[in-house]
DNA sequence: TACAATATGTCCTCCATCGGACATATCTCA
DNA sequence: TGAGATATGTCCGATGGAGGACATATTGTA
């Protein structure tokens, strides 16, 4: 039951903070459109269509949460993202909000 | 500026994962509809319409997270929610996601 | 006595978001 | 050589949810 009830969770979190976790994801590293979509799907088990990602991507650099720059690898372009400082405090700010929700759950 | 995002945060937390918190809310102690209004309001800085709350509980409670009982206090009717076994379970289940994803920050 | 607060309920319209379609190009492997 | 994977992009229509209106009743207070 418990079991089901992540995997619903999951998703949802990952649908509605897409962004956050989109950001999370190139914290560890850059990352590209098409890798940020299949590690999504494979990590919150949620099929992403690229015609929300993509958009979602540029929309996050236009507002400074990340950076990109175009690379070749054999031929075909990439575009590789790069948290931004402003990213990272977004980051960070949900962390602890995090961090809060648990603690009071602890408490009571 | 983290002050900033947490508060954006916070309230969109709030209104996506709105049966959560009231979930949370109702872990406390039991409560009916105007007054988890007045808290959620308080404590996560959202306008929450009860055209929105209602119809949510009413909901909650099909689908077996919450059962009610109708109190009356002093000629007012009070309908209380007390939450189930599946509502807790499916706050536990939000709670454990919480904590893999602070885990999952911190090993970075 | 009249207004604000307490208390719960429904319904409709509008807007935003999402899925799916359309579009293009290269590379790899069978 | 053809299919599947890699890679990025736009656009449109449907659907769902949220806000505001409609609805009602009691209590407390200025």
């Amino acid at each position: 039951m418990t079991e089901t009830f992540k995997k619903e969770l999951v998703q949802r979190i990952t649908r509605n903070l897409l962004d956050i976790q989109i950001l999370r994801l190139t914290q560890t590293k850059p990352m590209w459109g098409y890798k940020i979509k299949k590690q999504v799907e494979a990590l919150f088990n949620v099929k992403l269509r690229h015609g929300t990602l993509y958009p979602l991507l540029n929309s996050l650099e236009q507002k400074g949460f990340l950076t990109s720059e175009k690379q070749q690898k054999k031929g075909r372009t990439r575009k590789v993202y790069t948290i931004t400082r402003k990213g990272q405090q977004y980051v960070e700010a949900y962390n602890s909000i995090l961090k809060e929700q648990i603690q009071k759950h602890d408490i009571r």
